[in-house]
RNA sequence: GGGGGUGUAGCUCAGCGGUUUAGAGCGCCGGCCUGUCACGCCGGAGGUCGCGGGUUCAAAUCCCGUCAUCCUCGCCA
């Protein structure tokens, strides 16, 4: 079938075309039918522009129904002044037509496509069931925009840089320790299966141990765990690694790239964000310590305190007992808190509670300490505090923790009295809520920090054994080498992630290169010589003929996407997402297969 | 695996202290309309109230189970 191929996009029409000779391709975004005149919105990706029809012309304008795709030729015309519209680009105008065809007639819609206000609470099933519809709205159409060119600089900036974009399979390995994985049954030899890849993390070594020096791609990973807002069971990495550099090296890379391509994005987009000057850099330590998480939320800084020394001998048994045990009792301000009713400060502990608290201890300081009411503390300074447990602390303790607090007039302390990470558990997360309810998070901010040290191993208690922070090729840091044998979970790993506004976005380290330091630390982790040989002898090997230093990184590519457009649902920026346990309504993914497919693999459905 | 929310017309939702014919807005169909841009006005069609069972004279509504989906804890080297 043939059609007039356009001259203009429907965004593209101004009034410097008046007079001009059209012909537009596009989908009937909205019918206005007055009897005499008929007018309809043409959308395309570049914009909307309005049609007028003379019905006297066309006998059959109901069948332009909304969302059909239409070919049209007509005439440029300056609207009237008191026609125009000036909320549209292209408002100063609109198309006369002379003859139109429809390439595509479109049945009644699944839900109301041109309709952006409407569409924010459509059944999200429905939208990615009709993905090829719901992709028609500018505003979905805007994100796949800026996660091709967020792509695009990527590749811009890497190629500039000497890095090579090489493929890895997705036919791999299984590699049972990290995530479960999807296996794909291997037809010539059944009970061999091939793996997807939860990351291209060991062709990536391999690449170079092949002297590739320096390696990027923008890769599929695959996880077969369960679902959450901001995972999918396949997502895009921009995985990336480097041969003779430092961790500094890689560091100064992964921001380098992510300033100039955030903000270059930013400004490609007219983005409502501040442009990034930076990563902010914690150590592992410091970010537990100060935030109680190795994910902090740098949209907001309210801190952690620490009053343990204050309270290790003071009247309030909860904090003395948990001391004593060899516990903290830590705590955070919740700004203006202090107006909050005995209800409202009940929810914040079953909130607390929720994370394991045992419970959560809190007292206010009276915005004004004429109204703090009966059973305040007032101070020598005629402070007041309130809460049930001020009476359990001397004044000066009153003070002390009143200044190791920075407390304001009108803040709520809340203390979790806890063993160190049971305590940081509780602690992150409510800091994270009284961020979310005080509007602490500013929303003009992208805020990427460096999260740095990390400890190699850590222990399971489960199966009663150390377990790789990170992955078992992550390098300890050679000075804390001396700790391998006598006190591992004090072994530093040169080890780092970026962080942006709360989330872990990246992760990488320094490899191991050197065969007997990679066989101590399988020692460490608990692995046989069988196991090591089955599951990585040919990383091993190939470290063997001559393996540079090398490390690398890994951020994820759906989550900055995520980062730019304010989505919270990873969903939102990939375009044909799966749903529920990893279904595609729109394929009807996974599906049954022909009994001939199930006898080819030597597969039967077990009991 | 655990907790919470949701499921009623094509879409978004109301109804859910049990009752006779289950409603609204948008959409759809028909009619009218020459300046709309969320066009307007008049009329109309459209429902296994997620599914199964139970209680009851009577269930969208109460009870039990189940499925789907969303959020969340665990999990995700």
């Amino acid at each position: 079938m043939s059609f007039a191929q356009r001259t203009h996009g429907c965004g593209e029409p101004r009034a410097s075309h008046a007079g001009e000779q059209v012909i537009l391709n596009g989908w009937a975004h909205r019918v206005r039918d007055l009897g005499g005149v008929c007018f309809v919105d043409l959308r395309d990706r570049s914009g909307i522009v309005q049609l007028v029809f003379d019905p006297s012309r066309f006998q059959n304008l109901a069948e332009i129904r909304s969302e059909s795709c239409l070919s049209v030729t007509g005439t440029v015309r300056l609207r009237d002044p008191d026609t125009k519209n000036p909320a549209m680009p292209t408002g100063e105008v609109e198309i006369v037509v002379t003859g139109y065809n429809v390439l595509g007639p479109a049945k009644t819609l699944p839900f109301p496509v041109s309709d952006e206000e409407q569409m924010t609470s459509v059944n999200e099933e429905l939208r990615i069931k009709y993905r090829y519809l719901d992709l028609r709205r500018p505003a979905m159409y805007r994100k796949f925009a800026i996660r091709a060119a967020a792509i695009r600089r990527i590749r811009a900036y890497l190629d500039q840089r000497e890095f090579l974009e090489i493929e890895t399979p997705i036919f791999t390995k299984s590699t049972p320790e990290g995530a479960r994985d999807y296996l794909v049954p291997y037809r010539l030899e059944p009970g061999l299966f091939y793996a997807l890849p939860q990351s291209p993390q060991q062709y990536k070594q391999l690449l170079m141990v092949a002297g590739v020096e320096r390696y990027y791609q923008i890769a599929k990973c695959f996880r077969d765990e369960a679902q959450r807002a901001d995972r999918q069971p396949e997502f895009t990495q921009l995985d990336l690694e480097m041969s003779f550099v430092t961790q500094e090296d890689v560091l100064r890379l992964i921001e380098g790239l992510t300033v100039e391509v955030v903000n270059g994005l930013i400004e490609e987009f007219d983005l409502p964000k501040d442009r990034v000057e930076g990563f902010a850099r914690l150590t592992y330590d410091e970010s537990m310590h100060l935030y109680g998480c190795d994910k902090p939320d740098l949209r907001f800084g309210l801190q952690l305190f620490d009053i343990s020394s204050v309270v290790k001998d003071c009247g309030f048994g909860v904090f003395k007992s948990c001391i004593d045990g060899g516990g903290f009792v830590r705590g955070i301000r919740y700004p203006g808190g202090a107006s909050l009713s005995r209800k409202e400060i009940g929810i914040l502990e079953e909130f607390c509670k929720e994370f394991g608290a045992k419970g959560m201890a809190s007292f206010g300081l009276a915005q004004d300490p004429a109204d703090a009411g009966e059973g305040a503390v007032v101070l020598a300074d005629g402070r007041a505090v309130k809460g049930s447990i001020a009476k359990f602390f001397k004044p000066e303790e009153l003070v002390q923790i009143l200044e190791t607090a920075k407390a304001e007039p009108g803040d709520l302390l809340c203390f979790i009295a806890d063993a160190y990470s049971a305590g940081n558990n509780v602690l992150f997360r409510l800091r994270n809520e009284i961020g979310e309810r005080c509007g602490l998070r500013d929303q003009r901010k992208v805020a990427f920090c460096f999260v740095l040290d990390f400890p190699l191993v850590e222990w399971n208690p489960e199966s009663s054994r150390w377990d790789a922070t990170h992955h078992p090729f992550t390098a300890p840091k050679a000075e804390d080498l001396i700790y391998i044998d006598t006190d591992p979970g004090r072994i530093r790993a040169d080890c780092y992630d970026v962080v942006c506004n709360g989330t872990e976005w990246a992760s990488g380290s320094i490899r191991i290169h050197r065969p007997d330091i990679q066989e101590r630390c399988f020692k460490l982790l608990g692995l046989d010589e069988e196991t090591i040989r089955a599951r990585f002898g040919h990383m091993i090997e190939a470290f063997e003929y001559g393996a540079p230093p090398h490390g690398g990184i890994a951020p994820g590519i759906d989550r900055l996407i995520m980062f730019l457009t304010d989505d919270e649902n990873i969903r939102e920026v990939i375009a044909f997402p799966k749903i529920g346990q990893g279904m595609d309504p729109m394929m009807g993914a996974p599906s049954t297969i022909d009994p001939q497919q199930w006898a080819e693999l030597g597969l039967r459905l077990g009991e």
